[in-house]
DNA sequence: GATGAATGAGACTTCATTCAT
DNA sequence: GATGAATGAAGTCTCATTCAT
């Protein structure tokens, strides 16, 4: 039982590795297997397809950001330090898997992604989006952020970080967070 | 003459149509072909490879924004106004072509792309950088803009905007635009 | 009428020289449409199909080594001398054409070129077969040779230089021609 | 182990069966695979491409020549004994595999051929010509041999025999030998 | 006559998936 | 449970040939 999800998630591990690093066409069944130093069909035991795996993974880190979230909404805070510390938590989670699901547009034209993304991902994101909401209605009720609409500031503030790590050119570099964070900040303060 | 670059601009124009919507991997020059009602064979008389097609795409579209932002760039005008002018330029590009060229990183690992990519790609790129840290300049010099780091700015202003459209729930509303030039505004003005 | 003839021969004459540098199926049409200067259209105009041409090539090439061995045959020489020319005039054309004609076997298998070469190639051949072996039944008849099967005799003066061309590695020097010669007399004179 | 070396053997003679039936540019993976009864899939987890698979097979080719060849130079022999088994030998691999290795020259412009070509058969035709040449060497050196230029005979003699089996129309007679046997002979005895 | 854009059959190759061992 | 050989669908690309201009 352990022992099966263990390699469960030991499959998990390394496949992420290589959709970080190749995106998901460009990486095959036999170089997630090969890294493991199992047979192909063995991952076929633990997972139904190869799509099947990659939802699983994006299901994932996910439900780790939810996690993340929600530990800094019920943080005993004023509202722009939880923005802050929401800031931190989501520059870092980039910061290590900066490229990671990052292509997604596309798969949501491929058939067979289609349809889990839609019944395990979608709610998800979902319930992102209420949590950050939650945050920025609180420091908009209290005055302390300028009354824009929470939807929109919602989704930049996650999808703004995630877009500057789709740089092509140079590093990024740790530090930059800091400029970043006081843009954001300064955006959304009264 | 004419018909033959006109025919080169109806291929570019179909896939990129396919590019955008489905991604580089999952678009197949049968597909391309199929929709311009044309033989597989015919695109290769205008284009080298698939390969060859995409950067040219992507050469082309990289090279309009330049020009935009030049223009914008060369206008008389304040700096906030300038910035102001350049988000709505590249938010309507984006809007345009919503997903085209968002899935660039992975392509980075494609040997058929990658030499192309930093030869043809890459210079214009440099190009933008230094077109939206003119911009920036000026205003930190008229003190209009806070002094911050102006690499880490300029990435962010476009970044950001081409982060937020790879949204992949809920389409996006045109007047989201407005929350979104407010929160950048907002954060680098003094 | 000339003009027609003199443009075919034209077409003939570029095509021989691809054929002799890539062989059949790495020539393309292309190749020597371009070569020429013309439109690839253009060559249909003049040979129904590639294979066409190639077998129309050979043809004249076997013709004119046939014309070359009739006036050696005619000459008013002895034998051995005979000999001697025939091996100069071939080693001469294969020295022009080296790599023409080399590879033929494969062709037979090809269905488009078999039928026309048992047609017209084939006939040819047999009249080769039958120059030589005049000139060697005078030699034999004469005292001169030894008497050993004229046939396999035949075949073997012009295949093994023939052979001798086939050379991976290294250019075949023209002096070679004088050792080569001396084994060949040798061998067969008395 | 065992089991894979023996399918990759397969796959090779049934490959060699075509490749000397057709030529290499009429043979396709698919006939092969057809052949073996087998998906055109399988023939690439034992070969990485067509052009190997065919390199592969005249390496071996070339390499069984080159043990027989020197199993004869290290006979307890007279060197015109050394010849007439040389001959034999050459004879008889022809005779099995008339047809094999006589196109050759046309790869050497095939890019994806070349290169392999020049490292891996290069250095084994360059063995085979020193071999020859030793045994010619102690002929003339026991004065046997005319003192002809060896280069030029040892290439002679492979390379007519190899000739003689381009013949393109009657098949050849396992007789014919001993004719060519008593020219080549007589051609460099002193 | 000449053109050259267009065609489409056919070749090579990859890789997710299956299944007998 | 694990293996890995085998499959075969699907994709990219080439090129002889045609035909409207």
């Amino acid at each position: 039982m352990t022992d099966k999800s263990d390699k469960r998630e030991r499959i998990m591990e390394i496949a992420k590795k290589h959709f970080m690093e190749k995106g998901y066409y460009k990486t095959s069944i036999e170089d997630i297997a090969n890294d493991l130093g199992v047979a192909k069909g063995t991952i076929y035991l633990y997972f139904q397809s190869k799509s099947d795996l990659f939802i699983e993974i994006i299901e994932n880190e996910v439900k780790s950001i939810i996690e993340k979230m929600k530990s800094v909404r019920d943080l005993n805070l004023e509202p722009e330090e939880k923005i802050s510390k929401f800031i931190d938590i989501l520059w870092d989670l980039l910061y290590d898997a900066h490229g990671m699901m990052l292509d997604q547009k596309q798969f949501i034209t491929d058939k067979e992604i289609f349809i889990p993304f839609i019944q395990r991902i979608y709610p998800l994101i979902s319930e992102i989006n209420t949590i950050s909401k939650q945050i920025l209605a609180e420091g908009i009720y209290k005055n302390k952020f300028k009354n824009l609409n929470i939807d929109v500031i919602g989704n930049f503030l996650m999808l703004s970080l995630r877009g500057y790590f789709l740089r092509l050119i140079d590093p990024i570099r740790y530090e930059d967070k800091e400029v970043i964070k006081e843009i954001l900040l300064r955006g959304i303060l009264c």
